[in-house]
DNA sequence: GACCCGATTGTCT
DNA sequence: GACAATCGGGTCA
């Protein structure tokens, strides 16, 4: 009895964003921090393939691996070998055993988190409500990993577009805007056709999917780090600024405005 | 074995 | 902003 309530209230008081700090040097004002599809700054580079991000790369403790992530490349092979790009622009850090958000809190270790466990780097994919996966890195620490939660498509985005259209329950009438590709978690999942047979794979060294070093100019953008989305019966845990995303990123999942005004203030 | 819930998304009002 | 969809995983008896 009461915990329901008690969901409920921690629920309401989720609004209440975490404080925002910037860890990069910010962009000049007025311009995006990201650049559209068509115009990405990974069309105009050469067309040689970019070092592949190795074991070292995940070897990090969670939150600094979450900003690490921000503005690499994730790069998805698809079964007839075409490849599917993706900056990502959002991700959320998962601390382990004392984080009460993290599905390995308390030290939980089950099949389905098994991947959280294992050496960093490797995939922690699960179903969530039935119907979506949502995809995750696990870092450095017992139980501690990275969720993905937003790209910027850079390559393949009609091949995404399928695989959102399709995969999307109820009538797929409606044509999906660039920005609606894997602007969320499942999203990614879906454009990037990842499901559980991704799970528990190693990203330093899978055929199918794997990440690429990012443009240098990505490391220039301003971050903002916000409270995580959706974990509002984690209590104090809910507030904690650990999603971090692009400011000013169009592809971006959800923006927390007071988080990015803490960080200019 | 039963029951509850969710790191989400899309639609409707 | 509210709400439904949908089912595997976790918990408890």
């Amino acid at each position: 009895m009461g915990q329901k309530k008690q969901r409920l209230e921690a629920k309401r008081g989720q609004s209440q964003p975490g404080t925002a700090e910037m860890t990069t040097e910010e962009p000049p004002r007025g311009l995006p921090a990201t650049l559209g599809p068509q115009r990405s700054i990974y069309f105009s580079g050469p067309q040689s393939c970019p070092a592949r991000l190795g074991s070292g790369f995940f070897d990090q403790p969670a939150v600094p691996l979450a900003q690490a992530l921000l503005g690499q490349v994730l790069v998805r092979r698809l079964a007839d070998g075409m490849e599917l790009r993706g900056r990502i622009v959002e991700t959320e850090a998962y601390l382990g055993p004392e984080d009460a958000a993290a599905h390995s809190r308390g030290g939980r270790l089950t099949m389905r988190n098994r991947g959280m466990f294992m050496k960093p780097g490797t995939l922690y994919v699960y179903l969530i409500y039935g119907i979506y996966f949502c995809m995750n890195i696990s870092s450095q620490g017992a139980g501690a990993c990275v969720l993905l939660r937003a790209l910027e498509p850079l390559e393949g985005l009609e091949a995404m577009r399928q695989l959102r259209g399709t995969l999307r329950r109820g009538t797929a009438s409606r044509a999906l805007k660039d920005r609606e590709l894997c602007s969320g978690p499942s999203k990614l999942c879906q454009a990037l056709a990842i499901d559980k047979s991704f799970d528990q794979r190693d990203l330093a060294g899978d055929e199918a999917v794997w990440l690429e070093h990012g443009p240098l100019g990505s490391s220039r953008l301003a971050v903002v780090a916000a409270a995580r989305v959706g974990v509002g019966s984690a209590g104090e845990w809910a507030q904690k600024p650990l999603r971090f995303y692009f400011r000013g990123s169009p592809w971006v999942s959800v923006v927390d405005r007071t988080a990015e005004q803490d960080a200019r203030a």
